[in-house]
DNA sequence: AACTTTCTTGAGCGATCATTCAAGATTATA
DNA sequence: TATAATCTTGAATGATCGCTCAAGAAAGTT
């Protein structure tokens, strides 16, 4: 009977989460995302109902690349290999539309002003601990990480140290390949 | 002849930096700093000039507290020992306004939308960093730390690792504490 | 007390914020 | 081709944004 919508949802949310991802929360207003998704308000909302919906459908689409990407490292060159190449492969996203990572940019921008936002993307940062400290268990169970080390408090400091090239990797001047590097050495001397 | 203001300035800005700090540019409006600082629109721009102006005098003041403190740590426990100690440090400052650093916000916030305050922010950073090396060159002199490393490289990789600590002290559920300890164990391998 | 200078006050500016909704355009079914 | 269903459009909403400015209050000098 209808009409069809003649944009491409999956399309829109890509578009959405990359504006988010670069300018955040408060620097992405509706008129720029009318604009990058070529949708007026009204399409816009009847499509996702509100800024805020769309920012969510964002961060999860922002979490699943991101899960998937470790995975399929992983697949590929095995826990302890995927751990190892995990920060340079960061730091080799020149396309990415920002450096940093997108949940520690929510966390901190909306903690205290949409602390639902911020709280998904929370539970998306846990989650992605949680595949860490997978990796390092089998890393451990492969020989590659001695068994004297705690998976969960390497994966924590694993995330932080992420975290904190990530943000470096925002600044200019900042050699982060070195900075990459130096994390991935540093899993070396867990050998034992 | 005339009548002097009824507020001190100095507190002033400490309270605009603490309200920033905790919020973010855009997380805080002028009506929020009116509350705060009790000053109308009026004295407000009599006084600071524009929201932009404060906000840059709240981030000079951030930095140069931040080297003040650490400055004061290095007189008190010598170069390797202030490394070792400021991570701890930094996660004791419970009644900060935020865990997280406020330049690291400010260049995450705002690198897409004001670059001017973003590139202060940055300015600072990077004097911090410059602070880093000279303790990590002092303490290399001291013979805390091998002469083989770099002190340049080891300050970058201390600063990143701050900065992730620091995001990582926003998130809930994260033992910062552990953290922090991690962080200044990793200098004690640099002995030789 | 009169005067001068500065500070304080708050109404109000244009711009922009996210959002709504009624009218018009489009397409699939009957 | 007529009808029904959905999509598209954009003007308009009230709220809030950072900011201006003229008028009134207060304090130091004479």
């Amino acid at each position: 009977m209808p009409r069809k919508p003649s944009f491409d949802r999956d399309v829109l949310i890509d578009q959405a989460r990359d504006l988010f991802w670069k300018q955040g929360w408060a620097g992405t207003s509706m008129k720029d995302l009318e604009k990058a998704l070529k949708l007026k308000p009204g399409s816009f909302y009847a499509a996702f109902g509100s800024k805020g919906a769309l920012f969510e459908l964002a961060l999860d689409r922002y979490a699943a690349a991101g899960a998937a990407r470790l995975s399929a490292l992983a697949d590929e060159v095995g826990a302890f290999g995927a751990l190892k190449h995990y920060p340079a492969l960061l730091m080799d996203m020149t396309a990415a539309p920002a450096r940093a990572c997108m949940l520690s940019k929510t966390v901190l921008e909306l903690k205290t002003q949409e602390a639902a936002l911020a709280a998904k993307a929370e539970e998306h940062l846990q989650r992605m601990e949680a595949l860490f400290e997978a990796l390092f268990r089998r890393a451990q169970q492969n020989g590659d990480i001695g068994t004297g080390h705690d998976p969960t408090a390497l994966a924590r400091r694993y995330q932080s140290d992420l975290l904190g090239l990530r943000v470096s990797a925002e600044r200019l001047g900042v050699d982060t390949d070195a900075l990459a590097q130096d994390i991935a050495a540093g899993l070396d001397r867990l050998a034992d």
